[in-house]
This record gives C-alpha cells, sequence and structure tokens, in this order.
DNA sequence: ACCGACGGGACCGCCCGTTGTT
DNA sequence: AACAACGGGCGGTCCCGTCGGT
C-alpha cells in the first residue's frame, strides 16, 4: 500500500509519522492518544506535524489506514497460501486469530477500535472504518465467488452471509480475547469457523471441475 | 437493580446520576464524555456530582454497572420467556439481535464498548467489563447445563465454547451493524446461530434423565 | 486558658475540633489545611463545623490560640522551675530549645508559622501572632523586671533587647533545626544565649538584697 | 546570574517570567500563589508558562532560586566592602539586616518563607531552601576561616556555631520585625551581633601568619 | 447540634492548533 | 521543512460555605 522505499524527503517523513503515530492511535484511540503523544514518538515538534497533516483528525485517518493496510496485507498473504477456496477461508480465519496472540500492530483490530470509538462522534474516521470493513467482506466474497466458479462450491452458498459470519464471529472473539487476556475464546470460535467452512457445501451436480475454471 | 422508589435523597439522586450518565458513557465512551457533559445531563454542578462519586472513573463504574444490568434483565427476561435449553439460547441470541435496530441504551454494547476503550488505559472499568461478559458466559453455560439435566441436550456439548461462540458472534455482529447502520449483518449471524442451535445434538439415548424430552 | 472539663456539651465538641484542628493548621498551614481535613479528623461534618465556627478562618484563629497556649503553658512551667531570673531565663531557652527534637505540637513553632504565611494575607491571624509574639517578650521582660527588684540583674539591662535577641534567635534555629532535621543548629544557639545570659551583669552598687524585694 | 542581554527569546521570556513569579511566591507562598496570579503577572497565558515550566513546582523552584540569588548577591557584595573579617561578619549582618526596612524582594527571606511552608509538603523546594542555607552557612565559615589564615581570628572560634548563631538571629529577627512592621527589633538583634562579632577573640600570642592583625 | 446535598468557583495541568523564525 | 513560543480553552478535582432536614 505504501512504497515508502523511494519518494521525496518529505513523502518519507510523512511516512514515518503515519507508522510511529498507527500504534498510538490502535492502543490509546483517537481520543485517548494526543498530538503530544505523537511527537515524543516520533522525535518531531508540533509545527513539523502540522506540515505534513492539517489536523489531528486527517493524522489519525493516514494512521488507520496504514494500521488497516498491515493487517489487510496479511489476511491477502493468508489467501495466498491456500490452493482452493475453503482453505483460503479457513487460512483467513487463522491468520485473523493469530492475532489474539501476536497482535501485528499493539491495540488490537484497528477496525472495530474505530467503530466503536468513531461510533457518534468522528464521521471521517467512521467512514473509513466503513470502507475498511467493506474490504474484509468483499475479500470473502470473491474467495467464495472464486470457489463456486471453480465448482469447489455451491453456488447457492450466501457469501454476503459467510462475510457477515466471519468477520463478526471473529472481531468478536479477538475483542473478548484481549478483554480476558486469553486467545482460548478466539480458539473456540475458529474452531466453530473451520468447521463450518468445511462442511460446505460442495455443488449439487455435474460440477466435478475441480480447477477447471480460469 | 433500581429501586428508585423509596431510599434517602442523596440515594436517589446518586441513582438519577448514574442513570443520566450510563447513555453519555456509553455512547462517548470514557474519555469522550466529560464531566461537564454529565452536570448539563443532570442539571448539578460539579460539586454537586463529586459528593456522590469521588472520582469520574467511579462515576463511570457505576454507570457502566448500571448499562449492564439494564441489558442483563432483558436477557434474562428473554430466558424466561422460553421453555426449553434450545428455546431459551435462541431467545437469548434473538434479543440480542433485536438491539441492532431498537438498543434498549444509546451506544451499542457496553461491555463491548469498555472493553474495547479500557483496553490499556482503564483497570478497573476493564475488571467490570470482564465481569460483565463472564455473567453472558454464565447465563448461556447455565442454561446448556439446565438443558442437559432436563434431556434435551447431549452431556458432550462443550457449553463453553458455545457461549463464546454466541458472544462473540453476536457483539461482532451488533459492532458491524452499527458500523453500517443496517442490521442486515445482525441478521445473518443470527440465523446461522439460531440453526446452529437447533441442530445440537440431543442425548444419544436411553434419556434416564427425569424429564425425557422429545 | 482552657477548661475542657466541665463546660456545656456544645463547648466541648467546640473545644474538641480545636484541639484537633490545631495540629493539622499548624503542619499545613491555613491554606494547606482544608475543610474537609478537619472535617476527616474530627469525625464531624461540614455542617457540624460550621455550628461552631463561622469561617474558616475563625477555626484557624481559634486554633492558633490553642496552639500558642499549648506553648506558652510550657514556657510558663519553665519559669516556675527556676528561682532566680537568670535561671528562668535560660529555663525558658531551653525549653524552647527542646522543641526542636520534641514538639509539643506537630509543625513547629505557631507564631512563626503564622507570621510567615499570613504575611500579606490574613490580618486576623496576623493579629493573634503578633499578640502571642508579644506575650513572648513580655514574659522575657518580666523575669528581667522581677531580676532587677531582686536585685539580681542590673538595672540597666535592656529588656527589651533581650526579649527580642532571646526569640529571634530561638525561632531562628527552631526553623533552621526543622530545615535540617537536626538539632544541632538549636544546640548552638542555645549555647550562646545561656552564657549571654549567666553574663549578664549583676547591679553595680550595694544591691546585694538578694531577695529584698517584694 | 542574570545575563538577560542575550541568549534566544524562549530563554528571555523564562528570564522573565521567573522574575515575575518570584515576587508573588515570596508574598503570596507556594500556595498561595496560583497559576493565575503569574499569568496576569506576566501577561502570558497558562499554555504559554508551560512551555517553559512542567509543573507549579518546577516553576516555584526556579523562582525561589532567583529570589535567593538576589539576596545571595547582596550578602557576596556586603562582604567585599569589608577588608577583614571582622569587618566582612558585621557587613553581613548590617545588610541582612537592612531587609528589615528596605527588603530586596517584598515578602521577606525566602529561604525562611520555604523553610516553614514546604515544611512537610513540599520536599523539592524544601531541597533547595537547605542548599541556600547551607551557602549561608558556608559565607560565614568561610568569612571566618580567612580571618584565622589572615591572623585576625582565634583558630579556636567554632565558625559553625557562629554561622548557626548569625543565620539563626537574623532570620528570627526579620521574621519578628516584618511581623511587628517595626525594625527595632532587627536593629536589637544586630547590636547584639556587632558586639559580638567585634569581642570575637584574636590568635593568643606570637601571631606567625603573613598579616599579622592589629 | 449535626448531617449531607449542593452551588459556584478556583485550582493545576493539558489539550489542539497557529504563528513567526530559522 | 522543522522548531519552539504561545493562545485560548477545557479537562478533572477540590475548594469554602450554605441550607434544608433530622
Amino acid at each position: 500500500v505504501s512504497p515508502a522505499t523511494l519518494a521525496s524527503k518529505g513523502a518519507r517523513t510523512r511516512q514515518r509519522i503515519v507508522e510511529q503515530a498507527a500504534p498510538l492511535f490502535n492502543q490509546l484511540g483517537y481520543k485517548g492518544a494526543s498530538m503530544r503523544d505523537i511527537t515524543e514518538a516520533t522525535g518531531l515538534e508540533k509545527g513539523g506535524l502540522y506540515n505534513h497533516f492539517g489536523s489531528k483528525e486527517a493524522l489519525a485517518v493516514a494512521a488507520f489506514d496504514h494500521s488497516v493496510s498491515i493487517t489487510a496485507h496479511r489476511l491477502a498473504a493468508a489467501r495466498e497460501s491456500a490452493p482452493d477456496a475453503r482453505g483460503q477461508l479457513i487460512a483467513l480465519a487463522r491468520e485473523f486469530s493469530h492475532w489474539a496472540k501476536r497482535p501485528p500492530l499493539p491495540g488490537g483490530c484497528p477496525i472495530m477500535n474505530t467503530a466503536i470509538e468513531a461510533d457518534d462522534t468522528n464521521p471521517e474516521l467512521l467512514e473509513h472504518a466503513r470502507g475498511a470493513m467493506n474490504d474484509l467482506h468483499r475479500l470473502v466474497g470473491s474467495i467464495v465467488k472464486a470457489g463456486v466458479a471453480a465448482g469447489e462450491l455451491d453456488p447457492e452458498i450466501d457469501r454476503y452471509a459467510l462475510a457477515s459470519l466471519l468477520t463478526s464471529a471473529l472481531e468478536g472473539a479477538l475483542m473478548q480475547s484481549r478483554l480476558f487476556d486469553d486467545a482460548v475464546h478466539m480458539d473456540r470460535v475458529v474452531d466453530h469457523l473451520v468447521a463450518y467452512i468445511e462442511a460446505l457445501p460442495a455443488p449439487k451436480r455435474r460440477g466435478r471441475t475441480r480447477r477447471s475454471a480460469q
């Protein structure tokens, strides 16, 4: 999502700010993380920050997008690790479940955090959270769609329902595992989801083209 | 939980403060809700508030407990509305799902809100959130246990796993329905859960329990 | 100064308040000691205190007078322990010097404390501090006067100067001993004062009426 | 101690704050002087003040040090005005005594004020007060030491005792002169001290030091 | 005589954002 | 592009004093 290698000097510092602010916002929340926290984390002074971002909210949005991109890359990589649709769905769930023990960034899932905090107070952030969650749904949906096209999954499977179920259950489980500092909740939920995914129906008839499509 | 009828004058104002502060904390969060917000909601001055609560956190804890008790009562009533274990579990899920459209208090689920916000910042609130979530788990667990005792459910059902699944999926679905302002996510998840509950295995054979169901 | 034995019930609680407030004011100062501190020390509530004292300042004045009376009694007793003027002056200085190690009330000399703090802010308290300090001067003066009358001391001795010297040096030494938490400063000053007192001149001529007067 | 000429802008405002806060703290005390008082005196807003000092206490410490440096310079100048040890000691006492009528800064001696108020409440300030008082003692001690080396004073003179006496008596006298708004107490004490200093013994005999005085 | 709820205001500290300077 | 000074303003907390009720 971000090159970060080349780019002008200004863009590099901007990127550095985003990277160092992201965990702060994710842990402390939008209100809880102060601009001062960010000056301390980045080493820049107020003026330096405001040269790159017009407001705290603009920085928070950039940091949120960055946090999301980290998790999104992990999920995309997980998907690629499996050959078929069911495997990809399971890989997704398992990758997400690992975050209960080894979070890719401190503070839990940025989408959920933002959805909860920005609930009634911060429309800009909320919109980005919607976008990020939509991407998650689309990721699940595209796997199902490809699985159907590949003849692995029954076309009657409601991919929207599956996306809602996976995201809801995993987010809720992550929340609980963090609340109790115990990954057992996540494990139980993932077990259920994996069993459910494995039991997803194959096409009724004649669809034995296991890999004909695409 | 709320007598509100008798009690001394001080206890009544205290109760009034809690009731009027609860939705504020639930919507705006612990940091987002200011003591000034509460003075405006209650009509009391800061001095008046601090006669009843030694700190903002103490007030927030009381408000949280109040919010939880509201939701807990709803769930307890839902359970009582159904005769058998499966029915009670389904009633629980359906009651929870209604909150996506008609929340018993504004701002979503207080447990989730608190679990997310207090994550790294407010141990007292976090502890109460743990307690409330534990109660939820115990509620599910006690239904399953009773269902097993009544011969309705297979004793091999893992009631802890079921509790983790129900709470996680429902909390996650509520979060998403609020995020998108669309109850469809909740509906999809509840459909899954209801189907899963209905398919819970009955005891293998020879129900020697006093209430041989079905 | 205070009977404290009989008296009506109201007067007794008033006395109790004063006794328990005195060390607080002496340690924390007029501004530093809050009415809440006093409610906690006395066990009474705000209303109870304000039944006996019209304001914080009125209570502080009463507490100051009480503190002073404690020290004054000690000095009066010390004076009575010695037969002649020089002995009484020395007894005075020694009694005062003991307070560096074993203060009769916590927080140091109430007169000095009040003189310093009330300097530009609290005329009522300041006036009482003046009165108390004046009493100290008069105590020294009366000893000298009696000593002259008894033929022990030269009438040309400036008793005002002696009073200023003793009080100044002792107060200053007490302050330093408290500052450094080391009574050595007081000891050194007292040594000087005792030597000076012992060297005070006897009447020039014919005054061998060691106890003729009075 | 105060360049005030060059230095960066920040350092200049900081110095200005200190200079204008010092008399406030010295008159009103640490608790009595509010940050608002200082904003009014300096013309800066709270935000401006807190850019230079992390807390009220930090500002108070700087102000205290500034106040002490003012008095210390006066005493150092007084010492230099006299050629020999006795003269320097007397000059010290006389300079100090002038402060009863013409205080170099309003509110009396900052060391005594701080020693009294910070007694049980403010360890940081107390430590600085100890340091400042120690410097005073060392000043006296160094004069005596030089006087002994110059053959003016008997080596058996206890310079620690002399320092305790001078500082105690002068501080106490200043307190009383301020309490009664009457410099007579200071005058009497200084008279005693001057006489005592003049009577300090010279070396017994045979001054083999390079400067056989008197 | 005592309690305790309550008001109104002040406390210190921190907030976000701007501006001028380098 | 970065710093650092600074302004307003709000944050939670505590203050003293009053007043109705017991």
